[in-house]
RNA sequence: GGUGGCGUAGUUCAGUUGGUUAGAAUAUCGGCCUGUCACGCCGAGGGUCGCGAGUUCGAGUCUCGUCGUCACCGCCA
């Protein structure tokens, strides 16, 4: 071993032992009759000191150290006579009795510590180094608890860890698939999972039972902060159970991953129809730490000669508490900010509800403040409240509105890190229209069962049929979501006919799936977390790649080992590829 | 595919209305220093202002293009 103990861990008890300490040099402080030497790896950092009494040739190597440099050190623990409090080993020190330098280094490109002068880019480039710095190496250390809590707890409700394929099958649905070409079958390609989805179905009908893996998963799509083409995923599914089973089961899994990593108590997750998020919060996964909700004014606010609001489909509002000082400028600004192309906004209107209890607004042309109490008391505003008004079309305005409403809430201090408001979103509808290309698409995915009692509209209104899908949402992120399945082939058969599948397309795609069902599949039912999202929601950060190891960036290149790159000739031959890159304009 | 921000010393940044030799902090190197721990003090070196074109007597600064990077929209469960 070239160490006896580790840089974090010796104590005033160890004073007096021989030790052997290796690491690498943060920092050398050199006094000029004596140097003092910050010594660190993982666990901490250590003090080592050369005075007169020193060894000659120990006084001269410590000279040579630079930053990075990794050595190894020995000498004796004895107590410091001037301690430091802020550090767990700061009551001793190794007087050094000889030091041997392992591996020398360079001088690093940016500052190794935790308030580092390096930006992004050029920590991405040097990520071996970035991750030397506690505060990016902690976040990976809860990565690592808390994928333990999910097997220690999964493991305990008897859920079979299972590895699934890599290389699989390219599917038209959903996101773009990563392909693999096959040398073996000429012209054909595998495809690299967007979740393990059909074969976690295909273990239920093996009997298995519970299932769980933390896996990858890849999409090939535009990127985000939030948004890896390779992501993993907390991947499950059981059988013979309920939505109500599914939900509670994994409730506990999050429950018991807050106390085991965090310490944090959570209240009992809220179930929230998809329909009432959309209308209250103007989102799907919606942020409820803090209230603000949106309220339908359409039919208060009419017939008052104001044209923009009489020709307006929907009328929408939300009051900010204690708001009503907000000056011109402020207001100004939110105007810009909902006009913004991103929110799409045609303007904003706002109502002050001043202290004297009467109303300042940006329509008291065609408003009284008999009117404008109304809106008061249809949004909940009193005396000091803001309301801000949208006016256009329905789903579009509650997008508006739900995006102003978590500009507002940021701005008001509403959205606390430290605070975690977990909920269930429920009965998702099961399709999706698209004006686009005129068929519908499933919103979840095309194994999602229809609530029983709306199977009946799949003949007659399939934009109405509800489906037994939920998402998990905490603080505005969804963290997962699944779904119970289909397990009747008849069923499943009319599904993929509802997304215009005919029947040889289904056959071809889906085939191996269909045939399975007919040899007894348990009613089934499962989940999905985005494991990222969850360790960064935990970590309090607004990006995933703080907490993945080596991450791309936004373009999906790895800076690093700069990836992806051009392949050989040969080996494109081998393969029957030939490159076909189009011409830039 | 689109919109916007950023790109100046190893690094993080400042740089006025377009005007003399482009600055600061930090890091690095040299000197001094016996209790530092963001050590301190003195000194030195360090620049293709991302790249290319244009406007101009003159461009770090203005215009266009391009590359890189970040955020968002489209896309994605």
């Amino acid at each position: 071993m070239y160490r006896t103990h580790t840089c974090g861990e010796l104590r005033i008890e160890n004073a007096g032992n021989e030790v052997t300490l290796a690491g690498w040099v943060q920092r050398v402080r050199d006094l000029g009759a004596m140097t003092f030497v910050d010594l660190r790896d993982r666990y901490g950092i250590t003090q080592l000191v050369v005075d007169e009494n020193t060894d000659k040739a120990v006084a001269v190597a410590i000279v040579e150290l630079g930053r990075e440099f990794v050595i190894q050190a020995i000498g004796t623990v004895r107590e410091r006579q001037s301690k430091n409090k802020n550090i767990p080993t700061g009551e001793v020190e190794i007087a050094l009795s000889e030091i041997n330098v392992l591996s020398p280094a360079e001088l690093p490109p940016f500052t190794i510590q935790d308030d580092t002068d390096g930006g992004d880019d050029l920590r991405m480039k040097y990520r071996y180094l970035d991750l030397r710095r506690d505060a990016v190496r902690e976040n990976l250390v809860l990565r690592s608890k808390m994928a333990h809590a999910v097997r220690n707890y999964l493991n305990s409700k008897d859920f079979i860890e299972t590895e699934t394929p890599v290389l699989i099958k390219s599917t038209p649905e959903g996101a773009r698939d990563f392909i693999v070409p096959s040398r073996m079958n000429e012209g054909q390609f595998y495809a690299l999972p967007q979740s393990p989805q059909t074969f976690k179905q295909l273990l239920m009908i093996a009997g298995f039972d519970r299932y769980y893996q933390i896996v990858k998963c890849f999409r090939d799509e535009d990127l985000r902060a939030d948004r890896q083409p390779e992501f993993t995923q907390i991947d499950c599914e059981m059988s013979f159970v309920e939505q109500k089973d599914v939900l509670e089961m994994f409730e506990g899994l999050t429950r018991h991953m807050f106390k085991e990593t965090l310490n944090v108590e959570v209240d009992e997750f809220p179930w929230m129809p998809y329909s009432e998020a959309m209308e209250k919060y103007g989102s799907d996964k919606p942020d409820t730490r803090f209230e603000m909700l949106i309220n339908d004014i359409t039919e208060t606010v009419k017939g008052k000669d104001f044209v923009v609001f009489d020709s307006a489909e929907y009328i929408g509002a939300i009051c900010a508490k204690g708001c009503a000082e907000y000056t011109r400028k402020q207001l100004d600004g939110l105007t810009n900010w909902v006009k913004r192309p991103q929110i799409g906004a045609k303007g904003l209107v706002y109502v002050k509800c001043n202290e004297d209890g009467t109303f300042k607004s940006s329509v008291d042309k065609f408003y009284s403040q008999d009117d404008l109490k109304a809106w008061a008391e249809k949004t909940g505003a009193e005396a000091g409240d803001l309301i801000l008004v949208m006016s256009g079309d329905k789903k579009h305005m509650l997008d508006a509105l739900g995006e102003l409403r978590l500009e507002m809430g940021k701005q008001l201090g509403l959205r606390d890190k430290n605070v975690f408001k977990p909920l269930w979103v429920v009965d998702f509808p099961l399709l999706e229209w698209d004006e686009e290309s005129k068929r519908f698409y499933a919103m979840h995915h095309p194994f999602t069962s229809p609530k029983p009692e709306d199977i009946e509209l799949m003949d007659t209104d399939p934009g109405k049929v509800r489906a037994n899908a939920y998402d998990l949402v905490i603080n505005g992120v969804e963290i997962g979501g699944g779904s119970v399945r289909i397990f009747d082939s008849e069923l499943q058969s009319k599904m993929f006919s509802l997304l215009g599948f005919t029947k040889e397309e289904a056959e071809a795609q889906f085939g191996f799936l269909m045939k399975a069902f007919k040899f007894g599949a348990p009613p089934h039912a499962g989940i999905a977390f985005g494991f990222d999202r969850l360790v960064s929601l935990f970590a309090g950060l607004d990006t995933i790649r703080d907490v993945i190891a080596f991450p791309k960036n936004n373009a999906g290149r790895d800076v690093m080992i700069d990836s992806p790159s051009a392949v050989a000739e040969a080996q494109l031959d081998e393969l029957n590829l030939k490159l076909n890159l189009k011409e830039k304009k």
